[in-house]
DNA sequence: CACGAGTGTGAGTGGTCAACCACACATAAA
DNA sequence: TTTATGTGTGGTTGACCACTCACACTCGTG
C-alpha cells in the first residue's frame, strides 16, 4: 500500500480557486463593503487569516471574484454560440440569453455582477475588472453574433433588467408592473 | 426691531429634508454598506449624532433617501410627460428619457438608485423601497405614455444600461464597445 | 424673567472589521 | 532522520462602526 495515504493540504493554489468559487455565495448576498473576511472564509472552509496568505488584500479577492464571474459568462455564451453556429443574429443573440438564463439560475453570478458595478463606482481596481469584463463580453457578442450595434446594445440592456428583477426578487410579487418588466425573459 | 433677530436654529423637519438632500451625495459613491453615518453628518453640517435623533437608524434614513430620489425622478418623469401630452407613445417615452438624462446629469441620483439596487439584496426594508419605487414608476411611465408593454420595458431596461455605464464611468473610456453600449443615450 | 419644549453636541459604548504575526503541522527530498 | 518549504490557525491589534446619553443652548410663550 504505498502512498495509501492521501494528501491533506491543498496546494496554495486550489484553495485558492476554492476560495474563489465559495465567495461568489459570500459575495453575493451584501457585496464588496458588507461581507467580511470572515464570511468568506467561513463560506472556504478555512480560517480568516488564511484567506490573507491566499490574497493579499479583500479588494483583491474581490477583483479576483469578479473576474472569476466574468469568464464563466463568457464561457456560457461560447457554448450557446458554438451551438447556434450560422445561425442569424437574432437566433445566437436568442441562444446566448437561453445560455446565460440557465447560468444564472441560481442568481449568485447576477448578483455578483451587480455588486461588483455598485463597487465599481468609489473603488478602482473593481472598476478596472469590471470595464474589462464588458469590454470582452460586448466584444465577444458582437462578434459571435454577428449582430447590429442596436441589437448588441438590446442584448446588454436585457442583461441590466436582469439584475434589477433579480435584485428586488421581482418574481416573488405578483403584479401588473412586475409583468411589464420581465415580460419575455426566461428564467429557470 | 420687535423680531429683527432671525431664528438660528431649525426645525427638525427642515433639518430632515437638508439630510436627505446632502446624504444622496454621501451615498452615492460607496452604497448603503460602504456610507458611514458620520459621513452623512458631514454632508448635512450636522454632529453625527444628531442625524440618529432626525432617524431612527442608519437603514430607515438610507431608505428615506431612496424614497426621495424615487419622487424626484417621477416628478421629472411628469414634467416631461406634461410637455409632451397629446403625442405619441414613442414621442412621449423620447421626452421622458431626455428629462431623465437632464436630471441625473450629476449622476447621484442614478447612483442612489443602483446602490439601492444593491441593497435590496439583503435588507427587506430597502427591497420594499425599490419595488415600491419602480412599481409606482413603471405604473406611470405606462399610463403617461400609452405604449406598449414592450415599449415600456424598453424604456426600463435602457435606464438600467444608464446604470452600467454611469458605474463604470463609460465616458472615461474611448473604444468601441463603450460606444456600443451608449449609441444613442442622451446626457448632459 | 421664567420655564417648558425643542434643537444640537461631545464624549463615550460595546462590538466588529481588515490585516498581521508567531507558531504548529504536513509534506517532500536528501 | 533531518531539514527546508509549504499549509494552516489562534490570537491579537488598532482603527472604526452604529448607536446612546448626559448635558448645553435656543426658542416661543405667559
Amino acid at each position: 500500500m504505498q502512498t495509501e495515504r492521501r494528501r491533506q493540504l491543498s496546494t496554495a493554489e486550489e484553495r485558492r480557486e476554492t476560495v474563489l468559487r465559495t465567495a461568489i455565495g459570500a459575495f453575493a448576498a451584501r457585496g464588496y463593503f458588507g461581507t467580511t473576511t470572515t464570511e468568506v472564509a467561513r463560506a472556504a472552509g478555512i480560517s480568516q487569516a488564511y484567506v490573507y496568505r491566499l490574497f493579499p488584500s479583500k479588494e483583491s479577492l474581490f477583483v479576483a471574484v469578479v473576474e472569476h464571474c466574468f469568464v464563466q459568462v463568457r464561457a456560457s455564451l461560447e457554448l450557446a454560440a458554438a451551438e447556434a453556429k450560422g445561425s442569424s443574429a437574432e437566433v445566437v443573440l436568442h441562444a446566448m440569453g437561453e445560455s446565460y438564463a440557465r447560468l444564472i439560475s441560481d442568481n449568485d453570478l447576477m448578483l455578483i455582477q451587480l455588486h461588483a458595478q455598485a463597487a465599481a463606482v468609489s473603488e478602482p481596481a473593481v472598476r478596472e475588472a469590471v470595464r474589462q469584463g464588458y469590454a470582452r463580453l460586448v466584444e465577444y457578442v458582437r462578434g459571435a453574433s454577428g449582430g447590429e450595434e442596436r441589437q448588441v446594445q438590446e442584448f446588454f440592456a436585457t442583461g441590466m433588467l436582469c439584475h434589477l428583477l433579480v435584485s428586488m426578487d421581482a418574481d416573488a410579487v405578483d403584479a401588473p408592473w412586475t409583468r411589464t418588466l420581465s415580460a419575455g425573459i426566461t428564467h429557470y
